[in-house]
DNA sequence: CCATGTACCTGAAGGC
DNA sequence: TGCCTTCAGGTACATG
């Protein structure tokens, strides 16, 4: 489910509404989704503000972190808000000294929730994440061209860009012109210089609609995104392609659907 | 280093 | 209706 967007839509309204509240219990409904990597009591904690890397949330407390992942169809709600807990899949209930509430929700129980001490070990494993400062096109392309693996599974790996997941490469890589198939090395550097620039504009764009939703994903106040309203290849197999009209095909990729016009992407090899 | 397959899970959708 | 297969926004890990 969450990309980069949708993770960023959650991260803003977490903020608004996280920080300053007290734990008082959390109660794991799945234990797997539960992950404590450190001994002290989370119990008592003090949330002091969150923060994002690629697709990761991090629930800075005073004495610890709270590292969150929701993969395929995690959800975080506020409770309190017009967003009810799905009972049917709530796997952790955070409750606050308030009396306030936050909810995990996961279908298909890949999320995560660590709790730790040094978030490092966990974040150190990807890049830099798509809005870092220091995520810029020159290291973008250097990166890139070193490598010999098919560039739409470098930017599913998140070990150059954090961020991009299989909705969000397939429009990048259509907007920038390239075969997903195509080899990292074989790309010339003003298509590199290109998707980078293209990356940007959709992983902004789909902040700015609110993420997408496709079946679960859902906000902190239970709310669906938009962007799925924009998309020009993902899930347009059998259209007509927005620049040429050719028929947008479905094919696999990395070992997952992926969306293409043959016409309007080079492939590179 | 890289590609591929499997595992983790539930549930929707399509074929028969 | 029901049974079976395939597929899904993600990642970790094992094996060549």
């Amino acid at each position: 489910m969450p990309e980069l967007p949708e993770v960023e839509t959650v991260v803003r309204e977490l903020k608004e509404a996280l920080p300053g509240k007290i734990i008082k219990t959390v109660d794991v409904l799945w234990p797997k989704t539960w992950v404590a990597r450190t001994d002290r009591p989370i119990t008592g904690q003090r949330i002091e503000r969150i923060t994002r890397k690629g697709k990761y949330i991090l629930v800075h407390l005073n004495d610890s972190v709270l590292v969150i992942h929701l993969r395929m169809t995690g959800q975080l709600l506020l409770a309190n808000a017009n967003a009810k807990a799905d009972s049917k899949h709530l796997r952790c209930r955070i409750v606050f000294t308030d009396g306030s509430e936050l909810l995990f929700n996961d279908q298909r129980k890949f999320g995560r929730m660590y709790h730790t001490e040094t978030p490092d070990g966990i974040l150190s494993k990807i890049g830099k994440d798509a809005f870092d400062p220091y995520c810029t096109v020159d290291w973008f392309v250097k990166q890139v061209s070193a490598r010999r693996t098919g560039i739409k599974s470098l930017l599913l790996s998140q070990s150059v860009i954090a961020g991009l997941g299989n909705i969000y490469a397939d429009e990048s890589l259509f907007r920038a012109g390239i075969h997903p198939a195509s080899v990292c090395q074989a790309v010339p550097v003003p298509r590199l210089k290109r998707l980078f620039d293209e990356i940007q504009y959709v992983l902004k764009f789909a902040v700015s609609h609110m993420g997408s939703t496709i079946s679960d994903y859902r906000d902190a106040y239970g709310n669906v995104g938009e962007t799925q309203k924009f998309f020009q290849v993902y899930q347009q197999q059998g259209k007509p392609c927005p620049n040429c009209g050719n028929e947008i095909q479905k094919i696999r990729v990395a070992n997952r659907g992926t969306h293409v016009c043959p016409h309007c992407q080079i492939l590179y090899r």
